[in-house]
Formats: structure tokens, C-alpha cells, sequence
DNA sequence: TAGAACGTACAGAAAAAACTGAACGAATAG
DNA sequence: CTATTCGTTCAGTTTTTTCTGTACGTTCTA
């Protein structure tokens, strides 16, 4: 049931209410890395009651198609939105993900998982470069600092692996033992 | 032990080899939202081998001290670094936190607690406000409208309100029955 | 109690990011 | 087959963020 069957105070009245909601949600997500536009844009989304096309956004956002293109663009690669096939239109309509639970898991196996992982591997090659330092014969202040410095990075690389197994945690759901969804 | 001890070359090695690892360091916390300068300081801060000063970060990073003051305000805003007395010097001193378990939950209970708690309210303000206009004599359509958005909403309460929880397993600790600190 | 050393506020400069409109290639409808 | 419609690329503009140098208030020193 869209907006429009209402008569202009009722919809400025819903809408007023959406918009702070919105806003809200925009803030959130800027948190997260997200631009703030672009969070809107998946308020927008949130509150749709089906799927939008590009040009639709674009008139909700006030904002050019372009725009339109790169935050969905954005939102789909954080699996916060899917692309929705509806027959009988060629355009693209997209509607949010309103698994939270689901977009937050994702969110993190999307965005840190890959760091994590790549931090990982850039430790375990410098404490093994510094390692390849540290000889018999070796100045003992040149041993002092490497063995310092790998030390560090020993503690770091274990850190990392927490980190790597807590998004473990959160993709199969385990997490979800320690704090239940509902309370 | 500092650095200046060793010969040019072997400074060079054990600073290339920093470099990359503060490359990443920095990498990862610009996915916090981080300043990417302001984590290589972090990174410069990491290897240090003694608490350091403004001026001592300037000559590091080659960059200005107004730079370092503000940057270690965001860092010591996050509880990433930690301001050291030493007796005798005036200057203030910094180092960074090495338990980066607890850097993390902090970040979560600094950055993300206010946010989510924020969400909350504005969303039961919301569902009030809305459940207002949701009288008897109500237009079907404005009705059916409310009502997908009281609906929407109190999802997204619930969500976030396992994130409080989650938050608060992390503040005490809990999420370390479920990811061991230990492999 | 004057002087010097320190950290930060502030305003402007530099750099980065977000946004737009025009143009283009792909896909479909007629 | 041709013409339209669609999403995206790209170059340029606007906006936001980051960085710098000067100036200022504070605190310690002598």
C-alpha cells in the first residue's frame, strides 16, 4: 500500500516520522564507513513498501540517477540490498535486506574478514624477515630490538587470529548461543 | 633500546620492514573510520620502543605538531594509546595500548554503545508517535501503511537491542567463553 | 615574577571524497 | 533493423575532511 492513497497532512505527518528514523539509520551506517547519503538512500529503501528502480530513488533522494547507481552500487556489495527480478520490467529494483541480524554478519565477513586475513599474512612474512635477521653472531643491540619487535608482532598476529575467529563466530551463527536474538 | 645504535643499513632493514606492517596497521583501523596518518602514528607509536612526545612523533611521521596533537587525542579518545607520567620531563608522553583485545572492545563500547542506544530511542519515540495516529476510525490505507512501519521498526529495535547485548558480552568479557583468547 | 617551553584553538590551504551531467554501450521493444 | 530505454563510465565541480602555521593561554623554571 503506497503513500499517495493519503490525504497531504497524513503523509507529512508519516513521513516526518520516517525521517527521523532515517536519519537515524544514516548515522548508524556512517559508522560503519558508509557515506552518509548512502545510508539514507538504504533508509529510503527500508521504508519502501516494494522494491525501487534507480529513477524512483532518484526522486525519493533528490539526488541524480548517478548517485543512485554507485550507493546501491555500494549497498549491494555489503549485501545490505538485493536485486529483485520482477517479469515484465527491464529496469533494476532493489530492496533492502531486512535480516539486520544477517546484514551485520556480512558485514563483517565482507569487510574485515579480507583485512584481518591480509594483516595476518603481512605479520607472519615480517616476523619471519626479521627472524632471518637475528644470526649467532649478531650485534647484541640489533638483537635486542629485533627480538622486541617480533615479540610485538607475535602478540598482534595472535590478536588478529582472535578476530579472524570471532567473524568464524558470527558466519555459522555460534554467536548467536552467547547472545540470543531474542532477550 | 633504540635504533641509533645500529649501522645505516641494518636500520633501513628493520625500518622497511615496520613500514609495511604500520602500512597495514593503518589500513585496518581507516576501516574504523580512522584518519589513515593518524593510524601510521599509531603504527609509529606501536614500535616504539619508549613512550614518545609530540615533538618526537612530528620528526616521525614528518608531519606538523598540531597533526600529533590532534591525532593522539583521537587515538587516546578511543583508548588506542595510553598518556604516560615520567618525572623530570613536562612534556606529555604517549604509548600505545598493546592489549588490543581490550582496544577493540573499547572501540565497540565507545564509538558503537552511544550510537545503538541512540537507535533505540529513536526508534520506540517513533512507534509511539506512530501507534498515535493508529486509531479506531482510521483510513484502511493509512492504517495498513502505520502498521508496516510500526512493524519494520520494532525489527529493527530488536536488532539493536542485541547489540547492546553484544556489546555488553564484549565489555565483560563473556565473548571470550564463546572465542578463546587461545587457539 | 619574568621568561621559556609546552599543548591546543583557529583560520586558511591542500587533499580527498562525494556528487553531477553528458556520453556511451548493452539490451529490449516495436 | 532501428529507436528507445537502461545502467554505468568518466571528467569536471562542489563539498568535506585533513593538514599546516601562527597565535594564544598555561605551566613550569630559574
Amino acid at each position: 500500500m503506497s503513500l499517495d492513497q493519503l490525504s497531504p497532512e497524513q503523509q507529512t505527518a508519516v513521513l516526518n516520522v520516517r525521517k527521523r528514523v532515517i536519519e537515524a539509520i544514516g548515522r548508524n551506517m556512517n559508522l560503519y564507513g558508509i557515506p552518509l547519503s548512502t545510508g539514507h538512500l538504504y533508509g529510503l529503501l527500508f521504508f519502501a513498501d516494494k522494491p525501487m528502480t534507480l529513477d524512483e530513488m532518484g526522486m525519493g533522494m533528490k539526488m541524480s540517477k548517478t548517485s543512485m547507481s554507485t550507493g546501491v552500487r555500494t549497498l549491494l556489495d555489503m549485501k545490505m540490498v538485493n536485486k529483485v527480478w520482477e517479469k515484465g520490467s527491464r529496469k533494476d529494483l532493489y530492496e533492502v535486506e531486512y535480516d539486520w541480524y544477517q546484514t551485520f554478519t556480512d558485514f563483517f565477513a565482507i569487510k574485515w574478514r579480507k583485512a584481518v586475513e591480509g594483516n595476518i599474512l603481512v605479520l607472519k612474512r615480517s616476523i619471519k624477515e626479521m627472524n632471518k635477521y637475528l644470526t649467532e653472531d649478531i650485534d647484541p643491540a640489533l638483537r635486542s630490538v629485533l627480538e622486541e619487535d617480533i615479540h610485538k608482532m607475535n602478540e598482534a598476529a595472535k590478536y588478529y587470529s582472535w578476530l579472524d575467529r570471532l567473524i568464524d563466530a558470527m558466519e555459522n551463527g555460534d554467536i548467536y548461543d552467547l547472545v540470543p536474538k531474542e532477550e
